[in-house]
DNA sequence: CCTGTTTATCGTCAGGCAGACGACTATGAT
DNA sequence: ATCATAGTCGTCTGCCTGACGATAAACAGG
């Protein structure tokens, strides 16, 4: 098997970001409006090009540094309260996924804390954050503001659809569900985030119970607060632990 | 961004193929020893580059055939018993981790029946079955030729580990350990797979309780089987449930 | 100040599942 | 016949979970 540069065809490699965070009670991603063919002006995944130099994810850190200012753990690394969360998704390659040339892409999967506001990166393409639910929904009526949603550009519709359902099943039996969250928060902020990303009601009191007896997910801080108004609540923050035993199985149904 | 294709570094992409047999109460992994430099002499995983029209999936069944003539199942395709599952494990990137160029390197995992013996592809490159427990054992000693072992080559020692974590992870929850099965099989023959897969003892008597009665896992055939000595053991099929709920843990310590 | 609302937290109880393990069954080997 | 091997069915106990009652501590409004 001979590595002459002839004997295989070259490729473009890139990396797509699904970033989800929590916003008022939903999970949203985070997309950016393309400004040129093809799918002009319709709404994609942010990504871009993986440097000559550069591995995968240190390509997926920049580029989330570029269109966001967040700053990723790198995945092998250690843990930063308040950091977002980036990990591998999966690799999209069919050859037609992109009419112009063939391209690889690397899709990676941010999970961050909600952020005051996507500031667009280096260049002018506009950013926002939408609900998953309106993105993946092919009857999707109108945005927000009105705009008729068109799906996402390439296939990107299926990379966010394949990092949501990474998501909803990782917070399962991992505690990465405190990376949707400050880096101090309340059982109940917790308990919020899993509802929007799964898209059920939880009980409060069985929620709390499971969360504060599992060893290593939580450490009270001492603090309290009462940013969600009523009684106050302990603030904890993350844990050492990182997989759930036993896991935090969603309802079924 | 423009897609001038001198705005981007041309890439190399392979597929490379963990896959995972159970044989003789050990899990196995294939592997071919590489007939020229680098690693020259050395064992690595199956793979090839992946054609200039053709899909990664495609790509990985292709080499799976012309390694070893297993049929695999699209990934979303439908499942037949006693072809091999194969699913995307995870991309590998790192600029430095073929010395010659820049390749990006799609893992896949395949999960396979144990079969007569390995017959070498369409080149004469030895392959054989080797237990994955020698393979990632850095200090390991000899193999059963009294070949001294040498790590596998390129980064195929962390994608072989990967693999076998995921594999070790994914029975716990799906019924994927039925792919390591024959087209029947018994409960004591999957026993054996978990067994061998985490390499802990299970209960007979509380795993038997735990499969039959998990709606969808088995259908029984009807047919009985003497082939492990002792007392007759029903047949079973693999049945349509693929999500094991509530999943099949695996003992800690 | 009192009352209603909101959120947090503790407790109770019944059902289900898993680990430990006893008992019995049906084959082949000696 | 006896033993060894594997399979299958039960029992019991402890833990976890879901359903839900009750109390606590803040704020808002009258």
């Amino acid at each position: 098997m001979p590595y002459d540069p002839s004997a295989f065809p070259p490729f473009a490699v890139t990396v797509d970001l699904v970033v989800l965070t929590v916003r008022r009670h939903a999970l949203c991603a985070l997309v950016v409006r393309r400004g040129e063919p093809p799918y002009q002006g319709r709404w994609a995944l942010p990504g871009g090009f993986v440097r000559g130099d550069e591995d995968l994810a240190t390509a997926a850190a920049r580029e989330l540094a570029e269109e966001t200012g967040l700053q990723a753990h790198d995945p092998d690394g250690p843990v930063v309260a308040g950091d977002a969360h980036l990990e591998q998704l999966a690799t999209y390659g069919d050859p037609k996924r992109d009419p112009r040339m063939r391209v690889v892409s690397v899709a990676h999967l941010v999970l961050a804390p909600d952020l005051p506001a996507p500031r667009p990166g280096g260049d002018a393409r506009s950013v926002r954050w939408a609900p998953v639910e309106d993105l993946l929904d092919q009857e999707a009526g109108y945005g927000r503001d009105g705009e008729q949603e068109a799906p996402l550009a390439f296939d990107h519709a299926r990379i966010l659809a394949d990092g949501v359902e990474r998501a909803r099943s990782k917070i399962e039996y991992s505690s990465l569900a405190t990376a949707f969250c400050p880096p101090e928060f309340t059982v109940g902020e917790l308990r919020r985030v899993y509802e929007a990303v799964w898209g059920v009601a939880l009980d409060p009191r069985n929620f709390h119970r499971k969360v504060t007896g599992t060893p290593g997910f939580l450490v009270p801080t001492g603090g309290t607060t009462t940013r969600q108004g009523g009684r106050p609540a302990q603030l904890f923050r993350a844990g050492g632990a990182t997989l759930l035993n036993p896991p935090m199985l969603r309802p079924e149904a």
